[in-house]
DNA sequence: TCATGAACATCTTGTTCATGG
DNA sequence: CCATGAACAAGATGTTCATGA
């Protein structure tokens, strides 16, 4: 949650991915395996593939910064077995506010990499 | 040297100092702290700074690529002692073409990076 | 098997130290 | 001090293991 001062190259694939989880969570794309899939899907003709360990370590970041909350439901699936999953919602006191100046934040760093990227691209192919 | 798949998130820092590197000694900037200073100012606005280790790494990664060479010589400096630095060229057997092949990976890889940044903004903030 | 995590390993990068002008 | 490195530390992410339903 620290309005650090972004110092360093391009931003983390933590930071991509905590922008994405915070959307999904207001569109409700269900739990985390869930909106893994539906990024793996997304992302592919990119060359990028998300793997389960970073989505649960930026839920669990998104947590600890006071803007989800975890709500444990059980899922029944075709075999009429039942198996408990986490959904995310925002923190009634402020997480959602939270979310979008996270958000915010994320938005000046995607704009500040893109720069790079293109400034790159300009310095080093004439 | 290995034209391995581009599999990651966004490009490593050291790719993209590789770029640049090749290209300032195409133009014969100077010796890497010279080419670090340059970078550090032209970078400057856009909040970030490289630091010597990963000059220093990014150069001999490009000497083991057998792209370039190191040539040392003795710099004269104001109170008329002497230095020796170090100087790159490209190799004479292949290495110039292997540059160019390097810089065009990288292009390709700049350019899916701006897609996957580009997309993060059309999909988060509407 | 799927879903959620934790634990472990590795890869990348930043910081500090060493050497020689 | 500057220039070049090496060595070490820290951080980010990938891979594997554990647990329960």
């Amino acid at each position: 949650m620290s309005e650090r001062e972004s110092t360093g190259f391009l931003m983390k694939q933590r930071a991509f991915l905590k922008l994405y989880l915070i959307t999904m969570v207001e569109m409700k794309k269900g739990y985390a395996l869930q909106m893994l899939d539906i990024l793996q899907h997304d992302f592919k003709n990119l060359g990028y593939r998300p793997n389960h360990a970073e989505i649960y370590r930026s839920l669990d970041d998104l947590v600890e910064d006071g803007i989800l909350y975890r709500v444990k439901k059980l899922q029944p699936n075709m075999n009429s077995k039942h198996k408990e999953v986490v959904y995310y919602h925002f923190v009634s006191d402020g997480g959602y506010e939270a979310a979008m100046r996270y958000k915010a934040n994320v938005k000046t760093d995607l704009d500040r990499c893109i720069k790079i990227l293109r400034k790159a691209v300009a310095d080093n192919y004439s």
